[in-house]
DNA sequence: ATAATAGTTGACTAGTCAGTAAACTTGAGA
DNA sequence: TCTCAAGTTTACTGACTAGTCAACTATTAT
């Protein structure tokens, strides 16, 4: 019954790219309005305030992405093959959003939770549940290529989660630096930090729009 | 001629806190002008504002900061045991800063530079300039373990960044979880990445206030 | 068709914010 | 000592902010 509307959903796409390219508390509810094209008393009938609205674009969003994981860590390719596409997917992730925005963004997840994590418990917890989650496809991954015989790793979670400090770290990084070359030994150093080589040879390299650091 | 006055300098100090405590854009100018025990109109006589703040206080912060290192990094001291330090250096600030403020903060650097690097292009450099100072002193490190051949390193600056990166990350991780135990292994994995054990046995372990994970 | 429901709108409040300006106070030096 | 530069204070403006509300509109089940 009533009238039905995208209104919520569009909030919850507009609100994502906002917090990436910008910030958090830079964000206003007005702007939020503005660019999902709905009225503020609109948005006041959808969600309490912007923590709420947050939270459920979280949610909306790890939706959104869920599935490229599932692809990428199928269980039906080998796993260090997975890890590696998983390199690569990031990569043209980033480097796709740096064409579209001029910037590079890192971590959406990362960015908010250093930004808010001190601020709003509730929304540090949805982005702790959702960190956790992506770390386990990983895990598995680690998990499945010490059970093949090709790494050494008895203790998955402890590798999986060096393996992810690292990509944190270097994504922060490369939104800091604003410089994609930042990334460019992502896939390399993540298989040196499993001691083995990539599966074969990395596809098709995209060369950086800035130049690579020689020092 | 004229009157002193230390307002300038509460100010930056001020800034510094309420920037890693909260977020560079929740901060209002207000706030800092109380923290600081100054008012608004002498806040605008010393600086053009948060922003141009924000930028002394870096400089200022850094040279506080930066005895630290030298004394920690010292090239009295054996290569591998400067880094073994700073692991052990990075750790109890951590842990002294949640015993102060009842949460992990993680690397102030990387909080605010994640958060204004998409706004402010000067803010940005600054820290863009400060971490690649600060990244120096583990490159040395590394330089000099390699020459003194307790790790194998030829290219000390790639390998300072595989460790800088998980560093970041692990601190960013650890603000994000609010959980000191994320650090628990900084040290053990810093020098697994070396390829070598600690030099030495690592000073007294300081029991998180929170318990570990053990999954 | 119409009533109940779901969603929309725009005008409103009250508070907060950055930034200004002019009068004022202090202290170092000639 | 008295001058004037350096720093302080207060009250102010105007823009923006979060959040409210009641009237309005569209949809759909009956």
């Amino acid at each position: 019954m009533g009238r039905t509307s995208d209104a919520k959903q569009r909030l919850m796409e507009a609100v994502g790219e906002l917090f990436w390219t910008g910030s958090y508390d830079s964000t206003t509810i007005d702007q939020i309005c503005e660019k999902a094209g709905v009225k503020k008393g609109s948005f006041y009938y959808f969600f309490e305030g912007k923590a709420a609205l947050a939270e459920a674009a979280l949610d909306f969003e790890w939706e959104k992405y869920r599935p490229n994981l599932d692809a990428i860590f199928s269980a039906s390719v080998p796993p260090l093959e997975r890890i590696q596409r998983h390199c690569e997917f990031t990569l043209e992730e980033q480097t796709s959003m740096k064409a579209e925005h001029g910037c590079v963004l890192g971590c959406p997840l990362c960015t908010l939770g250093t930004e808010i994590s001190t601020q709003d418990k509730g929304l540090q917890k949805k982005v702790q549940s959702i960190m956790a989650h992506s770390l386990k496809y990983l895990e598995t991954a680690i998990r499945d290529a010490h059970a093949a015989g090709v790494i050494h790793a008895p203790d998955a979670h402890a590798k999986a989660s060096v393996l992810h400090a690292y990509l944190l770290g270097l994504l922060t990084q490369a939104r800091i630096e604003n410089d994609l070359s930042v990334l460019a030994n992502l896939t390399s150093t993540t298989f040196e930090l499993l001691g083995v080589k990539p599966p074969k040879a990395p596809a098709k390299i995209r060369r950086p729009t800035q130049p690579l650091e020689t020092s």
